[in-house]
DNA sequence: AAAGTGAACAACCGCGTCTCT
DNA sequence: CAGAGACGCGGTTGTTCACTT
């Protein structure tokens, strides 16, 4: 049985959309909210297709939007954040306030492929292009797979979720700075409501299988550092447990005072977004000074986070 | 000035997943 | 629990524009 058109096509429009249709569009938007994309074009009294109003706002009308270029910054950010996450688009438009993933990945087609190309590295295995790599696409491929394994499951998840810390580590080097990243090493992944820890670690393969990951994303990102570890779920921890844990990694980083939260770190200081006061991040050893990167306010890696905002 | 070519990006399409009944 | 509808994502295509010949 094949899938129902997701609207009459033969009453819709397609193509470039006129400014009518798009002051039609924001103005229902502003009045209404977005969502319920499949009956927004009738209540707008577009002729266009659902998907395709919520492909022209998300992409090209939200207000929040940034355009322009991309600065240099950025350009390191997605081929750290690609290297990671693979082409996740919307995961590394999470990442970007102001990018929408269709830009992005039209910026890695067009450009940042071709820069990595022209550095020698291969901008699908992030590894140098005369590297003749069977094992390297694998364990690509892998450490992929296991991030898109985490955010399906991580779709289900609930309060009774088993939860897995993550002590995620990353220093991102620009061309004017270096930037360090670190999280709190209590940073914690909210997991499947159905895979309890025994079930992790069957479905999580070995240890064995687990440094492979690990080492993986260490290969072709020398910078970025990626612990798995198992803790209770967080809903298990009381509010005052919490407050108090959160409390100590703070002190634990009174010391660094020169971190810079991500939105700074864009060289967008002094936005709304800035949360250089709420910095929380840290190092287990305390060297690293630490922005929050990934989002990972206070320490809690919530991956549903990564996705679009 | 016109034709050809490639880059950039907006938009479309198909499919997987989630949610609701 | 199954099926249908809705949504979101990633790959691909189409169009426009700038540059070169």
């Amino acid at each position: 049985m094949g899938r129902s058109p997701c609207c009459e096509k033969a009453h819709t429009n397609k193509g470039a959309w006129t400014k009518e249709e798009d002051d039609r569009l924001i103005s229902y938007i502003r009045a209404h909210g977005e969502g319920c994309w499949r009956s927004l074009p009738k209540a707008a009294g577009l002729l266009r297709c659902g998907k395709s109003c919520r492909l022209r706002w998300i992409n090209y009308l939200r207000p929040d939007l940034k355009r322009g270029n991309f600065t240099e910054e950025e350009d390191e950010l997605i081929i750290k954040l690609h290297s990671l996450l693979g082409n996740k688009w919307s995961l590394i438009a999470g990442r970007l306030p102001g990018r929408t993933d269709n830009e992005i990945k039209n910026y890695w087609n067009t450009h940042i492929r071709r820069k990595l190309l022209n550095r020698g590295i291969d901008p699908a295995t992030h590894r140098p292009l005369n590297e003749v790599s069977h094992s390297h696409s694998q364990s690509q491929s892998q450490s992929h797979s296991q991030v898109l394994h985490l955010q399906n499951q991580n779709q289900n998840k609930n309060q009774e979720g088993v939860t897995i810390a993550v002590a995620a580590a990353a220093s991102v080097s620009t061309t004017t700075s270096t930037v360090i990243a670190a999280t709190t090493p209590t940073s914690i992944i909210s997991f499947a409501p159905s895979i309890k820890q025994e079930q992790y670690h069957n479905h999580y393969h070995n240890h064995h299988q687990e440094m492979m990951i690990k080492g993986s994303v260490l290969e072709r990102c020398p910078d970025l550092n990626l612990e798995l570890t198992i803790s209770p779920p967080r809903q298990q921890e009381s509010e005052e447990q919490f407050k108090n844990r959160d409390r100590n990694n703070n002190n634990s980083n009174s010391n660094n005072n020169n971190s810079l939260c991500f939105v700074c770190s864009l060289g967008l200081q002094n936005s709304k977004d800035c949360s250089c006061d709420e910095i929380v991040g840290n190092s287990s050893d305390g060297k690293a000074p630490a922005y929050d990167f990934l989002g990972l306010k206070a320490g809690v890696w919530d991956y549903k986070g990564l996705e679009m905002k």
